[in-house]
DNA sequence: GATGAATGAGGCTTCATTCAT
DNA sequence: CATGAATGAAGCCTCATTCAT
């Protein structure tokens, strides 16, 4: 029916997958077409019929990344767990998720600029990109409150925890995998454990109980 | 005779003010160095002046950033409390510096990108930037750690807290900075008390003691 | 699939042709990339499609009038003829080549300067350009040296002749096109018989013999 | 009377003997207002309290040249000598003269090149500069055309001698001169004994006589 | 006069994008 | 569809020249 549809999307995602190694290598200022085409082992004017410029890369990349967000956060949602359960099992999935594919996440960097340059629109800037990372955050610090929220009531959680507790948690996560994009020495794989220990029991010595 | 007076350092400063707001409002990777001049309300080939260039600007926002965060550190070094006292400080007095200036800290976003481009220098990139992001965490965690050592030994934090906790710490407080910067409707400056609070005595309830 | 065909050899040859006559007309140091592409028809970028930048266009007028050389000194030194008769075709040879490619051949004015410029590398100027006039001489002076000595065995030629006076025989024709460079008045074409008479017979009145 | 008029040549000149070292090391292409202050150990505005512009300073320097010039040659021209002697005289005079003043002489490099590049005045290009150095080489073979003929009618010199040879004799000075500029292993100083034996006597062997 | 900070035109080079083959 | 040559807008940086002190 559509023999080339099926060709089409994939090799659209084998240069999405070039680009995304070279973004994850050079960064996305310093990444030229050209330098995706070679990392694809095609022609600089083939990219163009499959994506649209330099910036639908990025947007793309921005899409793989919001897909496994998504898919995190449809897991956590998933399975009857108590809320704090639900909560290891979200930060645990969240730090798989972005130690498994490294290169994608390298990209964050690149969305993080490129998405706070877009912030505040004052003067006449260039458009704002297609993406919206902050949604993403938002997203995750939405469910995150909504467990909390029922970890109270259900009893699991201290009650009256919200918004800024959520933000707290996702900033963990987040602050984490920006450590280790920054600094290979630190490991993110490792570090789903300390999150949810740290922020589900804190550092605090607990009274003997 | 009557060589003109200029305040060289002064100036600098100005120019360099100029700078981490316009790149608060584009962005680096948009602001060309005309942007720069006319914020300063100086011609173009003035910056040069100042600067060697463009990156150079780049690199004094981090010392900027670095001096900042160097003052964080000794304000929490200082003083003679518990541990955990200590550490409540260093979140706080973290977070106020970073809110108080907001578009100094904006240009962070800009520094993880660029100094995370540097991270993986496989191939025949530009030299690396002049300034090293990493290694202010380090020291952000090296504190963090010290504390949490000494926080366990006398009795206030848990026993065995080390590193890995130390970057969760940090990582409360720079992914709290990072959904600031990205989402305008985060705010920071209220979140240095759940932060201490989440990391400190965790979410979870706690049994009737 | 139906990849364009170019053919870049001859392409670049053209455009070093444009920027020859270009740089004959303005000298290397008024010329812009500009005004080569506009010359050669194409625009600005496409220079640099086949050149490094400026200075490989200068560098591969070099390479061109070196060409030229060698096959003038192989001219020279094939044929079977006595020294005395080599050395005036040798002359011949040389004037007839540069006097057949006036515009090439006033790139040589900027060769000079240029490959001077170089000599004195003391302090840190720019790295010396990749061409090497000096040794062209070098090559006509030991070929005419040679036949000079050559010459001198034979009996055609006054014995004791070397280096010092394949300077100056090389000075003669050099000198010469310099003259006409600078001057157009002068015409290099019809120097070549008083040049070879002069060196090889001298001006002073013979005894009657 | 005019106590500043005295300091004020002297300034001048001191800031010319700087731009020509200069120039004689970088080039004038490569050679910024900013070195010939440093050279000179003033600061760079004040090179215009005594020349119009940077292009002032090349023709100064082409003034000096000429001045030398017009001395060699009014030597020459003075003292009664023979034809051939004169010839001689006049050969040494310009050779020691350049010889002498290395850094002066290198600059011919790039009065050649300046010059040189003004001589088609095609389309509309910088103005020509306000020097000439084809009227130098015009006024030696105007000279020595002037020896070749006279001593062509004394008897000294072959008769029918003008200013093809005269151009001869001035080329090779200029040739030594420009193979000495270009190549340091070239020794000019020693070359004024075989350029003069050259075209005096010949490179031919004589027959006995 | 002397200074050197400031200016801004000018030229180099890069590279996203187009398009003829 | 694929290619890669060509384009030209854009931005960086230099430096001759000016001018307030």
């Amino acid at each position: 029916m559509a023999p080339k549809r099926v060709d089409r999307a994939a090799r659209r995602e084998d240069i999405l997958d070039a680009a995304v190694r070279v973004f994850a290598r050079r960064g996305y200022a310093a990444t030229r077409i050209e330098d995706v085409a070679a990392e694809a082992g095609i022609a600089k004017g083939s990219v163009y019929l499959y994506f649209e410029g330099r910036e639908a890369l990025l947007a793309a990349g921005f899409e793989r990344i919001a897909q496994r967000s998504a898919q995190v956060l449809a897991d956590a949602r998933s399975g009857d767990r108590p809320a704090d359960e639900a909560l290891a099992a979200l930060v645990e999935g969240a730090v798989a998720m972005l130690a498994a594919e490294p290169d994608l996440t390298a990209v964050m960097l690149d969305l993080w600029s490129a998405g706070g340059a877009a912030r505040r629109t004052g003067e006449a800037g260039p458009p704002p990109p297609a993406f919206d990372i902050a949604a993403v955050y938002r997203e995750y610090r939405t469910l995150v409150a909504e467990l909390l929220r029922r970890g109270g009531s259900e009893g699991a959680l201290r009650p009256g925890l919200g918004e800024p507790e959520a933000a707290v948690v996702v900033a963990a996560i987040e602050g984490c995998l920006l450590q280790w994009l920054v600094d290979p020495s630190v490991d993110l794989a490792r570090l789903a454990g300390p999150i949810t220990a740290t922020c589900l029991d804190g550092l605090r010595a607990r009274p003997v109980g």
